[in-house]
DNA sequence: TCGCAGATTGACTGACCAGTCAATCTACTC
DNA sequence: GAGTAGATTGACTGGTCAGTCAATCTGCGA
């Protein structure tokens, strides 16, 4: 499938020109977006040949599936791990949401670029990830399913839905940021984390009735 | 901006050309995608020659622009008209989610196609209708601030935030239904709407401590 | 010092497709 | 039945761009 890493041979000073691309891609992806953007542009960005680009990747698309795959396997790795942990629910949906927050803060290009052009495109990329993305949920679904069994979530509502809308939450609040509708400061990112989850797990209401 | 439609001087039986220009569309892009398609298979789609395109649209993108805008104008008088009644959050919460699971019954191409090729895309399209999105969530962010100070919500919870995980709850259940990823029965699609509400407004968890 | 293997270059090609336009058709009016 | 305005046609153009490739460079080992 993927070209396997190219012996880096040179000295310790050399650069990764094949990450140097990497890194580009996200940029330009971010800013021009998948399908308007040259791979020019991408060459360009990173300061390399046109044809360097093909000497490390067999297509534009092999680029964002890069980008996608290794930030994606990097999440499910997390899920795995917290799902492992015997912690309370909610303890483990706040470190997914504070994972993919603190990915967001950490490179807020390569979210952005993740989330638009393969996690939402349902033709094209997101199609080619389906089986990876859905992954994600059915992990997030298991342990809904679970809290559900220990009597800690209601039984009525479907897991594979809450954890849909657990998913849905996280990402739309990623898009306000990235539309700028949402404010983005420090503070409110790591309140953001918690926002999430009190809202998924305890709900809007305040139990009063009005 | 948009052109005025044309006189329709033709006997009654003339069928719309725009109208069947806009169907095709529809079709196409869920099919296809935007990026992916040609003006062409649209004409084809609609069995109209290629010309006849921009004798009513000047663009391929003011195809998708017109699609976009005639349903979430009609989305935004429902929501206009829901927060001027004086019945309780939930239901005018229930009324909107009904509305979108409605739209996705009697079209599913159709918000399939204003999903994912203009709401996500955060580029191109989604900067063009940036404004008009944002009509919506500032609308359902209104309706929560006055539950808030009615004592029906939490406080604590930034109503713009709720506002955007409701809305990202309901785009994530589309999206589930688009990648097939839930069931989409009718029962299902009649179920959604009230798993929505209630997981938003009276959240996953029982009350009882796990 | 030579020769190899992989890295790097960028000009070039072939395909694709949005948008144009001049010609033709159709329905209606006077 | 001539004239007109808008509807309809589809061949064509101009520009764009992903991907190719032959040439060149670089570091290293023999």
């Amino acid at each position: 499938m993927s070209a396997s890493r190219p012996r880096m041979a040179r000295g310790k000073d050399a650069p990764d020109k094949r990450r140097l691309i990497l890194d580009a891609a996200v940029r330009v992806f971010a800013r021009q977006g998948f399908h308007a953007c040259r791979v020019s542009d991408i060459a360009d960005e990173a300061g390399v040949a046109y044809g360097l680009v093909y000497h490390y990747f067999a297509s534009k698309d092999e680029i964002l599936d890069t980008l996608f795959l290794e930030r994606w396997q990097v999440m499910l790795e997390l899920i795995r791990e917290v799902d492992g942990e015997a912690i309370p629910v909610r303890e483990k949906l706040l470190a997914i949401a504070s994972f993919i927050v603190d990915s967001y803060q950490h490179d807020p290009d390569l979210m952005k670029v993740i989330i638009v052009e393969v996690t939402r495109a349902a033709n094209s990329f997101g199609n080619t990830h389906i089986a990876t993305i859905r992954e994600a949920y059915e992990l997030i679904g298991g342990m809904i399913t679970k809290a559900q069994g220990q009597g800690v979530f209601k039984e009525e509502i479907d897991a594979r839905f809450a954890a849909m809308a657990f998913y849905g939450a996280i990402e739309q609040l990623l898009t306000g940021w990235i539309f700028g509708l949402l404010p983005q400061d420090d503070g409110y990112l790591e309140r953001a984390k918690w926002l999430v989850v009190e809202t998924v797990c305890g709900g809007l209401e305040t139990g009063v009735a009005g």
